[in-house]
DNA sequence: GTCTATAAGGAGATAGAC
DNA sequence: GTCTATCTCCTTATAGAC
């Protein structure tokens, strides 16, 4: 391969990494399989990163600024806060079936992280940038309806992001739309009972 | 070491294997770890197993019968719907938190399973059987408090088994209880809105 | 039946030719 | 700088002695 900067270089390892692991998981993301598919010579990966874990530490982060909820799409105005929240939750999920391989994946690099000690702070991160992107949301729906929280947002934001994680799981595990909907509807209701009483005008 | 018949030199092994798992996570338990555990000889391993996912799936079996929310203490008389729930779920952390190891290996299980074509159905059985030891309790809350639920309990279970997994991360990933317990209030204030109102004598 | 010994291959990491 | 070739270790699985 011709010459590249190692920045270069470290971010196209990244990056096949990631496809790895979001198509067959962390443990299937060996520098030998990470190398193949970035089209490298095996000893070019150590040339860029000193270990293994160095890279996983590095995609975490390219994870936490790139990815997460980045994907949300805008929410539908002209609806109230529950059905707000709720079709917003149901996008949500949407994007977890459109790619369920890898919403297993951000499972898999959370508890990854946790199992190994030097990345304990890496799993913050990536919920430190889940309730970031939640409370923008969270805000956002306020605005859109009028409404204000009772709570603070950061509070809330951690509330979705605690059951966008359940929603996920369950839907992971049943791949039923209609056997989770009922849970979407529930915390859709919950959460919009979290904002104060509407205005009278 | 001595005889055994192979029925217990599975069980053995599978024991053996949950150690591992639960204090190192899934990728630690290779036959060599199993049967080091076990004391036996890696040969042994090969004469009770097929396989290292034949162990796995026996293993998630396992747990699936024995283990879930089994632990969960009795609930507290005496007091209304919604501070039954929180003290339960409260109760649950404590599980958790007594031994986060073994919650994140239990989320690991349900991953390997889904990441391994043969084992889709394991994972779906840990959560049926999250579901009915969840079913137990809310029907418990219920009775215990003179309430009942405006949605089936197997509905209510479901939503249960959502928010107790979004819990369960949320704390393993922070380890911050007074964190967490926004959530848990929230969490109960929620579920307790899903009883009919009660009853006037 | 149970063990030692070993096969066969995959892992991370590196030396050294170019 | 980049690659081939290799080191060392660890994995699952099995053959064959006892």
């Amino acid at each position: 391969m011709a010459r590249m900067a190692v920045a270069e270089r470290r971010a196209a390892l990244v990056q096949a990494a990631l496809r790895i692991i979001a198509s067959q998981g962390v443990a299937a993301a060996t520098t030998r399989a990470i190398t193949a598919e970035a089209g490298m010579a095996l000893a070019s990966f150590h040339y860029a990163f000193r270990s293994r874990d160095e890279l996983i530490a590095e995609l975490i982060a390219y994870v936490v600024e790139n990815e997460s909820l980045a994907a949300q799409r805008p929410l539908e105005p002209g609806l109230d806060l529950e059905s707000t929240i709720r079709i917003g939750l149901l996008g949500y999920l949407d994007l977890v079936a459109a790619d369920p391989a890898r919403e297993l994946a951000m499972f898999e690099l959370t508890q990854y992280a946790l199992r190994t000690d030097e990345l304990g702070e890496a799993a913050r991160a990536q919920y430190a940038s889940y309730h970031a992107a939640a409370e923008a949301v969270v805000k956002a729906a306020a605005d859109l309806t009028g409404r204000t929280w009772s709570r603070p947002a950061g509070e809330i934001a951690r509330i979705v992001v605690t059951l966008t994680d359940g929603l996920t799981l369950d839907w992971l595990v049943h791949r039923d739309d209609e056997a989770t909907r009922p849970v979407v509807d529930f915390a859709a209701r919950a959460l919009a009972a979290l904002a104060d009483p509407p205005q009278e005008p």
